[in-house]
DNA sequence: GTAAGTACGCACCTAAAGGTTAGTACATGA
DNA sequence: TCATGTACTAACCTTTAGGTGCGTACTTAC
């Protein structure tokens, strides 16, 4: 199942392989984007911002526990990666505005709906994990 | 700290929330499951676990870059959250098997979903970064 | 007059993730 | 006989994610 590396499971070329991304390959850049997308902070933003455009403080109260500097240096991953829009208006107490491009909203998606399966089976997982289901009657 | 919590925005109960889990909220137990599977190695692991059943130096060579320690950490915490089955041989030369459980089947797609859209738009997300997209021609 | 809100940057610190090395108890192959 | 593979654990160390607090340049509201 687990193919030595002598021999070539698939026959995909090298190119094909680099532009495709190979998660499983140590150097591959997509681990860097996995790794901003799956944040502790990235996967909250990320549904949050799925909802619409919010301001940075309105994120910071959605989005429970962040620090101040988790969040932007959060929000800068993912300008960084093509996934949020933003856009400041130079007024004097500052307004910036996140949003997600059409990119962001593609991922989000999905983002989205791994977050959703927890909090839904939530309490199965609880009881596998041998933790007494607390919210049960 | 944040969110006044005099206002309750969504008119569910406490119970439901509970049962529910809310990724928003800071304490809520579903915080942990997600930090286990989006964890750098936890989405690689479950990925390859898709696969089908995979031994312990068959999981170490194909995830590229895992050191025991952590493969079996990992492996540890997907076992603890009912994701993934340990089945253990008590033979001379150890022999152990893991695979996934019908939950562990369930999380492990939506992951997968996850990172193969990364791995196919991964040309994309290098050209929004700025950063010349190698890939091309 | 001052307290609070805005969107951060900077500096410092802790905790946790992650890595490295060594060791185990055998069996098989060179 | 020595090396290698197996599935780990324990001890130790490094790196980084993440938190805390401070400052800012104003404005609005109390």
């Amino acid at each position: 199942m687990n193919a030595p590396d002598t021999l070539t499971p698939e026959p995909t070329t090298l190119t094909a392989q680099l532009r495709r991304g190979n998660l499983f390959a140590e150097q591959c850049p997509s681990r860097e984007v996995l790794k901003h997308v799956t944040s502790r902070w990235g996967v909250l933003v990320l549904v949050a911002l799925l909802e619409g455009t919010h301001r940075f403080s309105d994120l910071r109260r959605k989005v429970g526990g962040v620090s101040e500097k988790m969040l932007a240096q959060t929000l800068q991953w993912l300008e960084g990666d093509g996934f949020v829009l933003r856009k400041s208006y130079p007024v004097v107490p500052p307004h910036v505005e996140y949003s997600l491009t059409p990119l962001g909203r593609d991922v989000g998606l999905r983002v989205q709906d791994l977050a959703d399966w927890i909090e839904l089976n939530l309490s199965s997982i609880l009881q596998a994990r041998g933790e007494p289901d607390r919210t049960a009657p």
